[in-house]
DNA sequence: CTGTTAGCGCTTTCAC
DNA sequence: GTGAAAGCGCTAACAG
């Protein structure tokens, strides 16, 4: 690989020169010099080595990122997704994406060794849980970050994140006008942060429109294809007067399995029973019926991230950290369908 | 944050002695010395930088990745899967992985603007095709890497792949013992490499058992759930005499496609009709019946990957390119039934 | 055994 | 405008 030196002796000039050249300084070149540097630039083959620029700068235009364990056997398209628009949106910062993976169990010597060592500028945090040792760390530690997903309410940490509470209650305002009264919902275990605040906007709706909300409608799950088939086998086990007729899963996969259950029990998902899901995850539209979801602007949410990052990385940072709310987006497919008005 | 050069001062010996406590060179440091030094690392809190190592070693410990491109609203758990898997794997290496994107139609320039900055040491490839630009760039750029998936069988360049033929080969032997006769696989177009190697294992295990392949039982069709549907409704088209009673898909996304087909026609799977996938992704297990598919062994695969590119980045690289097949596994769920005799 | 020193490839004062 | 030279943090000859 040619290095500066021998840009600089092909063209007869100093490294020095090279140099300006190629950060393009207002420390004028003539144009004559620029030429012939260019020239012998195009010449030799040569392109600026970036360690050593590194060294220099003292920076490394690299944006860790861990890797979310990935469950044995399950999926998390949603994830998924982000990380990949996350690539795309660093590199129009001039970033790379380092990934690396740690233990959930203990996640914080990983990032302090990234940190120590200096291999990366900052860091993007996903899967961000109640009292995520990663975030006091790194906050002690000044060292930037940035997550996608809150944490506790208290933490003054940047962050983007959906917002789960406009969104869930848009999907209950939308049930509500095609007339359901009875909405059940199936939520996440109360620790769930995002759990609560999709809640929240479900309760929200539901009040404004005086709703009433017996605790029977709301049905305490977990992020699982099985307990949304649960949650319908509870909801069957009711009275029929007292079942819901509409349900808001918190994500598609428990959407997935309350729809499958409903089938096992001769129910008919956009004619009996409407359904909601939330994440639009790919497997949303290949359902029978196609899944009515909340689509996450995972694009957006990491533009967003990376120039916030970028705010961050800068010398001018905000007194405040930054914490930003996106609202999901309502995709009405088919398994949501008004309620005759003679069965309300 | 501390350098070599704090650790000596604090230590009272020159920066060369502490690297060489570092590097725990045979050079030898008294214990003495050693241990004074030692000290000091853990008082002043030192981590080599790991920039300045790289460009003083000319490397950067980094394995550059490119995310395959999602396509809008498509889900490809094995890819996803096996990026995890390699990220685990390389840090076994004491590497680490940089991910980066590129436009399908052109992703050349990325790698080459990579290896000009010497960005990273080398590349894993995925989701090699045919003609695979990026493979030819490289043997002739003389760049390290190693793909996952073959492309060109005439282009000598190292890879690990999942030996299609073999699985597919197995899953129809299994369906033979079963007792099926007229097994119909639905297949990929012929530009692809992959789906050939598993169509080829299936004529092999159909011819080694003298079993008729009329041309109505291989359908040619795409790596989708539509693909599966059509194929099970072509299928239907036909007299019954002619229908087969088991179906291989190449992959479980075109299986499930199959199975949904099947339970519109009122068929049950794995009492009327029986379903191989391939892949085993993570809706896999959660079908009805659970699919009984060919598992990719991903972290396998991983492991062989690094430790044959680390023996590609050492000195002593062997004469002909390392090129390894891995068998995946028969994963046996409730999709498939034996035949009954009466019905054969 | 240990220290001096010369780089690795680049950026950036500071002279001229 | 351009070049000499220092230096980013580290490793590794080479002396001693």
């Amino acid at each position: 690989m040619p290095t500066i030196k021998d840009v600089a002796r092909e063209a007869g000039v100093s490294i020095a020169t090279v140099s300006y050249v190629l950060n393009n300084k207002r420390h004028f070149v003539s144009e004559e010099t620029r030429r012939v540097v260019l020239e012998a630039i195009a010449r030799v083959g040569y392109t600026p080595n970036i360690t050593a620029r590194n060294l220099k700068s003292a920076r490394t235009r690299l944006i860790g990122y861990a890797w979310h364990q990935v469950p044995e056997g399950q999926v998390n398209s949603t994830l998924d997704y982000f990380i990949y628009s996350l690539a795309r949106a660093v590199e129009g910062a001039g970033y790379h994406l380092l990934t690396f993976t740690h233990h959930n169990n203990n996640p914080v010597p990983v990032y302090d060794e990234l940190i120590r060592t200096q291999r990366v500028d900052a860091f993007v945090l996903s899967g961000t849980l109640i009292d995520d040792a990663r975030v006091p760390f790194l906050m002690q530690s000044g060292f930037p970050f940035i997550a996608f997903g809150r944490s506790n309410p208290d933490w003054a940490f940047p962050y983007v994140d959906i917002d789960g509470q406009a969104g869930v209650r848009q999907a209950t305002d939308y049930l509500l006008q095609l007339g359901h009264e009875r909405i059940g919902i199936i939520s996440w275990r109360p620790e769930s942060t995002t759990g609560r605040y999709r809640l929240a906007g479900y309760q929200q709706a539901m009040e404004s429109m005086d709703m009433p909300m017996p605790p029977t409608l709301i049905y305490s799950g977990t992020d699982t294809e099985e307990s949304g088939r649960e949650a319908v086998q509870y909801w069957q086990g009711l009275p029929a007067d007292e079942r819901p007729t509409a349900i808001i899963a918190l994500s598609d996969i428990v959407a997935i399995g309350a729809m499958n259950e409903a089938a096992r029990h001769g129910l008919v998902v956009g004619r009996d029973l409407s359904v909601i899901g939330f994440d639009d995850s790919p497997l949303a539209q290949y359902m029978k019926p196609a899944l009515t979801t909340l689509r996450q602007p995972i694009p957006e949410v990491c533009q967003t991230l990376v120039m916030t990052l970028e705010t961050l990385l800068s010398k001018n940072l905000p007194e405040t950290p930054p914490q930003i709310l996106i609202p999901p987006q309502l995709i009405i497919r088919e398994s949501c369908h008004p309620i005759p008005p003679s069965q309300r």
